[in-house]
DNA sequence: GTCTATATCCAGATAGAC
DNA sequence: GTCTATCTGGATATAGAC
């Protein structure tokens, strides 16, 4: 039999390599939008010529694709920092908060998150998953309350969504609608509880 | 002197091509996303060659202007055609369905009119124009029901833009969001209302 | 005045040398 | 694994025919 080393140092490398190219992707499309990124920049960025950047992505697509996968795990991680209350409508009115913040603070991955601004872009399945998943959360947290209807987490969405998409589009890294988070989850459990005791 | 022709025919036939070009621009937006209108495929359609349109447009930033004033012109006639209720509340009501079945009714014209994608696009100053006095006018309905806080419009516009914003990204031509319209608006006043009595 | 033809530059992507 | 060379095609601009 062959022997099997624990650490492949060359897949190790590989990886670094792709997070390098990931890192400089994410640095052209903070500073230039994120319809503005292009593969000989970003080859340049890290000392290669851009075909070589094939050796890592198959398409451009594909680091759209990995950038994608990267931001919501790390809104994931924001948001899973923070659970534990016992308290749902505090969780989502932290959640809330989180996710608007989180938007503000980087608007080109907002605009890849919750947008469909690049012309052919999908996000890959597994990509997909990990959004749905925290639309699942949310749900619970929802239903924990007693707000089962779907319809409920829709109001809550746009509620939440539309705070995020008024700062990033009217007034990027300030806290117009930032600062209007609280008054917003109120504004949206001052009428749910409302509706639910009159039915 | 000299006679004064009352008709131009030259400058209408001018604008009539102008016309033309936008209406295909519109076609291939619609078609093939806002950030795919290309030069070659717009000509193409009118039955010109690319150089043509130079003729007509002084870029194509040009024509992305030319669309956003003609998209802010829509929805300006589109809202001034419910005037007179006299009812404040429900022509915010009113105009919130309308912005929103606006929004949903073509996603490219939204992307254009609300968000910022297009990297070197800004709307010029008189395009701009236009949409500062229809924000101005949810400004004066709320003023009438007695919020001036500037932070209600703020708020008003987020749900309103929350409702547009989550329609148009995840179920574009679905009724979703839209067929919560009427719910959000109640949510907003019976919050509303219930604050400013408790002040 | 509007067109065709053309030139330059930049984009994504592939082939094949080393 | 990275390179050079090259393909296709879009954006911009100019020259010159008609």
């Amino acid at each position: 039999m062959s022997v099997e080393p624990v650490r492949d140092r060359r897949a190790e490398r590989r990886e670094s390599t792709k997070a390098e190219i990931l890192e400089a992707a994410w640095a052209i499309v903070r500073a230039e939008g994120l319809a503005a990124l292009s593969l000989r920049d970003l080859a340049r960025r890290v000392g290669m010529q851009a075909p070589s950047l094939y050796q890592y992505f198959d398409s451009k697509h594909a680091i759209y694709d990995a950038m994608f996968a990267q931001a919501n795990q790390a809104l994931a991680e924001r948001l899973s920092g923070l659970e534990g209350t016992g308290n749902p409508v505090e969780e989502l009115r932290l959640a809330a908060r989180v996710l608007v913040e989180f938007s503000v603070e980087d608007p080109a991955r907002y605009q890849l998150l919750f947008q469909r601004t690049i012309p052919g872009f999908e996000p890959s399945p597994e990509s997909y998953g990990l959004a749905v998943e925290l639309l699942q959360r949310a749900q619970v947290l929802l239903a924990a309350v007693g707000f089962d209807d779907p319809r409920a987490l829709d109001l809550w969405t746009a509620v939440v969504g539309g705070l995020s998409a008024q700062q990033v589009a009217n007034e990027p890294g300030g806290t117009r609608w930032v600062s209007l988070v609280d008054e917003a989850v109120d504004m949206f459990f001052t009428y749910m509880n409302e509706t639910r005791r009159s039915r």
